[in-house]
DNA sequence: GTCTATAACTAGATAGAC
DNA sequence: GTCTATCTAGTTATAGAC
């Protein structure tokens, strides 16, 4: 993806929505360019195909959020100066990119939780190759800082460590409007980010 | 589903496979009947459509899982007398079926671990009833265990840990063979599975 | 660059014979 | 209960006008 131009964008934005709402097989082009008010061959003129377009949704929000996660860390880095720095602010690097993302929306990006969850368990290897190619190079530089931070860890513990957090956040983020009991609503999303952040600390502490 | 006729469980045992292999929607109900040796009208007959049988794949798997999550928890309930299981035992009820019916398999199960984590990010109506029909009493039992076992703990952190940990044990089984550099398969699943435990017992404890 | 029209195809579902 | 044949509706993709 380099520039956008109008079209594209538009595009981009209802099939995010859609897809998020509905899911994949149950989204025509038709329905997207329709709600988009854009013509029928777009998606085909613009992305080639729909599994094109999927794979473009997932990275024009993927692509910003990792890098942000490396400026984090980078920032994380230069602050705590020679010996790294802690393991909270390694988590927190990592985490609240995509927290931001997802729910901190100025313009859209709140869809975009369900959709990741759905491209981490869809088979499609375009999607696959995607996701190898954002986060292999991520998980090295995170590695690599937890290393420092939990000396003690070997890197197979670092890796799992990683994974489960991984997990817990996108399980959160995919399922925080859903199967969740009202009386629990009473909690802002910041206070969250803190239990995430916490409970990943301690997770990895223990390993 | 009450008892279930040979064609019906091959076709379930074949539906399932496929779909976790490529997904729901880029496998036909021609594809499953021709691998199941039935014939074309054997789902629309035996299980009303191709949402039904998704449904009943999912519900095959689960309402197992759930049933001896409860069994463990009440039996290390019996097991520890009056002040009740340790963090760890009740963590344990709850991970470990989930993971014997991944990957225990004695006669699959392995394809579920992939099916589930897309039925949690699918928004079908019908799977998100089913999951809260299978889940809320559960949770509800395990969130009483653990304020029994963490009283300094609200109901809402609870809730928080118990989502971590159901996404850390999600994420884990759904990418279990993929992203994982070969040498970090110099671990076992039951020494994963101990990792996951401290873990989330850590990450509860520091709520 | 954008649109209309349509090609070429595949899907899920079903009626009715066996 | 099981099968064949077929229906209807929907899909993606594209050729060619504007």
């Amino acid at each position: 993806m380099k520039s956008l131009n109008d079209t594209q964008s538009r595009i981009l934005d209802v099939a995010e929505e859609l897809f998020s709402e509905q899911g994949f097989d149950r989204i025509s082009i038709r329905d997207i360019t329709t709600k988009a008010g854009v013509n029928l061959a777009a998606i085909n003129y613009h992305f080639g195909s729909k599994e094109d377009l999927i794979a473009a949704i997932f990275e024009r929000r993927v692509v910003p959020v990792n890098e942000a996660r490396l400026a984090a860390l980078a920032s994380a880095e230069a602050a705590a100066g020679k010996k790294g720095p802690k393991l909270e602010a390694i988590l927190e690097a990592f985490i609240r990119p995509a927290i931001h993302c997802c729910v901190g929306k100025p313009e859209g990006g709140t869809a975009f939780s369900k959709l990741f969850g759905r491209c981490l368990s869809e088979p499609d290897p375009a999607i696959e190759a995607l996701l190898q190619k954002q986060f292999e190079p991520l998980m090295k530089r995170f590695d690599a800082a937890l290393m420092k931070a939990l000396p003690h860890l070997s890197r197979t513990d670092i890796f799992w460590c990683m994974k489960f957090t991984f997990g817990a956040l996108h399980h959160w983020l995919l399922t925080r409007d859903r199967f969740v009991p009202s009386w629990r609503k009473d909690i802002t999303v910041e206070a969250q980010t803190q239990k995430l952040i916490s409970f990943a600390a301690a997770g990895c502490r223990a390993a």
